[in-house]
DNA sequence: CGCTTAATTGAACTTTATCAACGCATGTGG
DNA sequence: CCACATGCGTTGATAAAGTTCAATTAAGCG
């Protein structure tokens, strides 16, 4: 599908003060020393547009919490459909939720790139050495592990229960509100990914997609612009659409 | 929905050695110190059929094993649609998943019996104390909690981008294959539920269960017989189905 | 045995997918 | 700089999958 293209560049950052992501990070609310711990076993590394972070069922030895730019967490099945699990945004942490822990695991799905972006990496077996050694730690990953499982569990609910219309609005909404979460203006967010990538996300089709895109700008609820761009012009009513 | 019937009584066990499910319990394989703290804190109860274990939205104060019987996780939306997260076997841990953890949190979602259970109950802000001091319980908890955002994973694939038929047959496969490694005969399994209830939690009406079980049937997948039960005649069939 | 609830089956209808054509950018090479 | 290829979004026509509605049968349960 995408090709592998150039290296990836490691960019030591000085320390986690400077972090761009230190509200958002797992490691943001850990004690000094736990977070000095966790930042002399990390790599900061750019990446290009399309690079695979890594793949499904390859061995799992590290995770890695995105800090700038956007990704993808997909699965393919043997057939090749596609169903995104969930754009990664920065604050994010990815490979940890593979079969089997600390070093030991296979990845369960593929995470891959759409922008240039920034990752901070932590090798699995430090990270499990470490998180018996700092209790704080393994709290943390645990309650992130819960967060995730509870997306997870709405996203089902979204996935066997509601409408192309309701799936979309509740994309929109969600995609403003993290955002607005992260510092951004409100109402407004930006689309890191192709309308094929939103269908595979919401078990749609590209055409569905921009067909109820289409019907929400008529009626109003989101500006006309492009349509890598969200401007909700009337959230109540998106939510009735996403809450009913 | 269900009306709350008899009270629930409690049934103090001896002690673990006897625990019906040591082999799939979550505290399994803990050495015996933590095992024992855990057996202090915790409460078996015996439930009467479609007992509410606990509701969405509610506080949050303890998390409960399945000993015996069966239930089902399920969130509703406000229109009333339903979707089952799950259903709850012997060895299934729930209530760990709501925002917020150890007492201070919500449960994401109801849990109703099925029939008459046998659960144990462990007080949340207990097993918050006792997490922290033994590490091995945490861990416990982390792998769960990592084994559960796997399984919503590949839920997440199943609701998205599989068909009807792809869906009812890895209902029955995973049934049985739950069945066969808690010690039951090869190929088969009980239903624990309606029809409705399957429907709910694949996403699918009732009607488009009950057609295409009896499709499976006459293609002679399935053995005929009641609607509670599922009876693997062709297995590599079903896994066509399932898997491509 | 009669009552209630659940499963089954058929037929009409909706929603969404599929297929195909077109437009609009962006990028490339002559 | 322009012709042309390429990829993506949009739109329309048509088909398929699943839902909905309704009627019937079967299965628990007092």
């Amino acid at each position: 599908m995408a090709f592998q293209p150039q290296p990836l560049t490691e960019v030591r950052q000085a320390h986690c003060e400077v972090c761009p992501i230190k509200k958002l990070a797992f490691c943001g609310r850990l004690d000094s020393d736990t977070q000095a711990a966790l930042y002399r076993v990390s790599q900061q590394i750019k990446l290009a547009p399309h690079y695979h972070i890594f793949q499904e069922d390859e061995p799992a030895d590290s995770a890695f919490q995105l800090l700038e730019g956007a990704a993808k967490a997909y699965k393919v099945l043997p057939d090749g459909r596609v169903h995104l699990i969930g754009f990664i945004m920065p604050g994010d942490l990815v490979g940890l939720s593979g079969r089997g822990l600390w070093g030991h695991g296979i990845y369960s799905c593929s995470v891959e790139t759409l922008v240039p972006s920034v990752v901070c990496r932590y090798p699995a077996h430090q990270l499990g050495k470490l998180s018996e050694r700092f209790p704080d730690l393994k709290r943390s990953l645990l309650e992130r592990t819960g967060t995730l499982l509870n997306a997870a569990q709405e996203r089902m609910v979204l996935l066997g229960r509601r409408s192309a219309a309701e799936r979309v609005a509740h994309f929109m909404v969600s995609l403003v509100e993290r955002a607005e979460s992260a510092g951004g203006p409100s109402g407004e967010a930006w689309v890191p990914a192709r309308q094929q990538d939103i269908a595979d996300h919401l078990g749609l089709t590209p055409e569905t997609v921009s067909r109820v895109w289409a019907d929400f700008r008529r009626e109003g609820l989101i500006r006309p612009c492009d349509s890598r761009h969200i401007v909700i012009t009337d959230r109540s009513a998106l939510l009735t659409y996403s809450q009913p």
